[in-house]
DNA sequence: CGCATTTGACCATA
DNA sequence: TATGGTCAAATGCG
């Protein structure tokens, strides 16, 4: 991570700028969307040079990624997973001693962390969420300070390729088109190189993940949350009253661009929000979410004026509606 | 029937 | 002690 000094100048230099034709963007986009398009050549021509920018960005990090030497070493006998110990059969209901003997992966500190954000043209479209990887839910918590819970996804390959990468998914407060995702690890098994590959050579998501070798994508990708469109009333108490207020940055267009150790997102739109550098996830929130125990969605659902399907449409646009965050300082981004 | 998701509980860390 | 992360049984869906 130290090494490589020109490379990440390079690399960083590459982020500053897509950082401000992502500004530029938004602001066409807003006068587009007030006018009722003219710009829309212009907007296109800066999202090609937009998607150079980044494509050169991930190439750069991706070497550089390579010279620092892998860090990420398994934690410990290959996933550490812990309990396991008792073959994950402990009799139904009894006292499932969670590997208290063993240290095991206590060390989530250890494991590669990066973050990003995604976002997704209506509350029900995930695709975007799909990078292109099969992820396995594994639970959902209710993060206190956030309004909307968190999902935990391994990769489903983990234990027959013991891979080791892990995402958690958790919907931003202010808005819940974003979704910050938080990469742990790095991925070990086929589909990574798949994966990788397709992305550098070009962005089609929709199709390349497809073909995945040993891994087979998990159809709609995993969910975050249960996002059904099906927005049955729910009592709920963690009102989302959150009226988007995406005060974030919206410049449309663009694809993605991750410093991931692992493998780069398919993800559409997304954003890269810290290369690892340390904190950059955070959710920072409103009122507890407490209570239910998951499905917040559905006042999302419910509060999403049109139930259209527009999942599908990302794929076909993914320059369609993306947000860049404000990188405070590039710099700081290894 | 098999696999993925859901959900409640347990455990470690801060 | 509180919170977050993970596990694993139960349930649903394909």
């Amino acid at each position: 991570m130290e090494g490589v000094p020109d490379e990440k100048c390079a690399l960083v230099a590459e982020l500053v700028q897509v950082l401000e034709m992502a500004r530029h963007l938004e602001t066409r986009m807003a006068v587009l969307q007030q006018q009722g398009g003219g710009e829309h050549q212009q907007c296109r021509a800066l999202l090609s040079t937009m998607r150079a920018s980044i494509d050169r960005a991930v190439h750069l990090a991706v070497s550089c990624r390579a010279e620092a030497a892998r860090p990420e070493s398994p934690p410990s006998g290959g996933d550490g997973s812990p309990r396991s110990g008792s073959g994950g059969s402990d009799q139904a209901g009894e006292v499932r001693g969670r590997g208290n003997a063993t240290g095991q992966c206590k060390k989530r500190k250890a494991l590669p962390k990066s973050s990003i954000q995604v976002r997704v043209s209506t509350v029900q479209d995930v695709s975007p969420l799909d990078d292109g990887l099969s992820w396995r839910k594994y639970g959902q918590k209710d993060i206190l300070g956030a309004k909307y819970p968190r999902a935990y996804f391994r990769c489903t390959h983990r234990h027959t390729q013991s891979c080791q990468a892990s995402k958690q998914v958790q919907r931003t407060d202010g808005d819940p088109l974003l979704f910050d995702v938080v990469y742990h690890g790095t991925h070990t098994c086929a589909q990574a190189a798949a994966a990788a590959a397709h992305h550098h050579g070009n962005n089609h998501p929709a199709t390349d993940q497809a073909t995945s070798p040993g891994c087979v994508v998990a159809g709609p990708a995993a969910l975050p949350f249960s996002l059904r469109p099906a927005a049955s009333n729910k009592p709920t108490g963690a009102a989302a009253d959150d009226g988007a207020t995406s005060s974030r940055f919206i410049a449309t267009g663009c694809t993605v661009v991750t410093a991931s150790p692992f493998v780069y997102p398919a993800t559409p739109d997304c954003q890269l929000v810290s290369g690892g550098g340390g904190g950059g996830y955070a959710v920072g929130g409103g009122g507890g979410v407490a209570g239910v125990p998951n499905v917040p969605d559905v006042e999302l659902a419910s509060t999403t004026n049109s139930p259209m399907a527009m999942g599908e449409m990302d794929f076909m646009f993914p320059l369609d509606a993306a947000d860049f965050l404000e990188l405070e300082n590039p710099a700081s981004y290894f």
